[in-house]
DNA sequence: GTCTATACAGTGATAGAC
DNA sequence: GTCTATCACTGTATAGAC
């Protein structure tokens, strides 16, 4: 996120960094860290296998900022829901957002959890980048179950609750193929969040 | 699980396959499919690699094996906790487990939900069969719901959000390398549990 | 049934010309 | 900055002796 300025200033159709940081993105999702070669991610952003090496010192240096890459997306979309000023209708802003991702659910799951899930096995440093994405979700939640009444530790608890729900359900969507299973859940957690904020005031 | 009597059935040093599966059961648990290498199972399970080959046709056959393994270690926590009459203590003891399996859940994630996740990206036939392993925990989950009071559609709906909250739990416990967020959220799943079970009668 | 040796296909990464 | 060629290594899988 450092460097994603640096990356957008020039959109010429010679910002192979861009594009090869793009196709990772999708194929880091659809086939796993592990399944995805470079060799893949260079076809596909259309840039020769060797020259990746110069944009990125290794195969985890671009994983890493893949990562970034989803930091920015995801505080993106976590600001454009803050637009709301209700923080019970926030967080069903969020699921409706997760009714609506149930196509792509179904088929490759949550790109952040997938990722998490993948990294979270490795003890080099990793798997603690990853978790700053599953970080930016939890603090998200957490302040709006705080503006809704809740205590510190019950903000948090209720917030990991919330986000277990959307990463749960993004599992079960992808291993049963089934989008609609998104949309169930994602009334199922709104009801649990009227028992919740109901209760906190 | 048709074949796993068979493999019960000596328990003489020599049974190298059941070594094999319970070596890959846990190897595929800590480093994943695709990180987990013939060579790494066949020094566990103290066999030389070229014999794998004479028990399984290939690394997919070991793998498959392997969930099969896990099926049956399912279907028998589940058996045990159905020795308990009442539905909603059942699926309290449930709970109790996630609890007590922080540790493990922190280290590594849930073996099933992380198997389902890696194996959700393929599009072959793995995939298919590791989601058994899932609609074993929603059935069963599906039935004490009913019993609770819920219609077929509520309860395959509590059941879903039921397992959801287990494999979101085990993945932010796994992400933040954090035991006590298993304990936290057994207990949100059992305030949960209440207020469906209280509206459902 | 068990073991050794090895074929064979990648895969990450580097060297060096342009 | 970009590209070609290639190295070093690993991993699955097979052949065949015992």
């Amino acid at each position: 996120m450092t460097d994603s300025a640096q990356t957008r200033r020039g959109d010429h159709r010679a910002d192979k960094r861009g594009r090869l940081v793009t196709s990772a993105c999708r194929l880091l999702h659809e086939q796993g860290v592990a399944g995805t070669t470079l060799a893949d991610v260079a076809k596909d952003a259309d840039v020769v296998v060797g020259n990746i090496y110069y944009y990125f010192k290794t195969k985890d240096d671009l994983v890493q900022a893949v990562i970034d890459a989803h930091g920015d997306t995801i505080r993106a979309a976590l600001a454009a829901l803050d637009q709301d000023p209700d923080p019970r209708a926030r967080l069903k802003g969020f699921t409706r957002g997760l009714a609506a991702s149930g196509e792509y659910a179904a088929r490759f799951g949550c790109p952040h959890g997938t990722l998490c899930s993948e990294l979270g096995k490795r003890a080099d440093g990793m798997d603690q980048t990853s978790a700053a994405m599953m970080t930016l979700y939890v603090e998200w939640a957490e302040r709006q179950f705080r503006l809704l009444g809740d205590d510190e530790t019950a903000a948090h608890d209720h917030a990991v609750m919330f986000v277990s729900v959307y990463q749960g359900a993004s599992l079960l969507a992808n291993t049963f193929r089934d989008p609609d299973l998104m949309v169930a859940q994602a009334r199922q957690l709104d009801a649990w969040i009227d028992t919740v904020a109901d209760a906190a005031v």
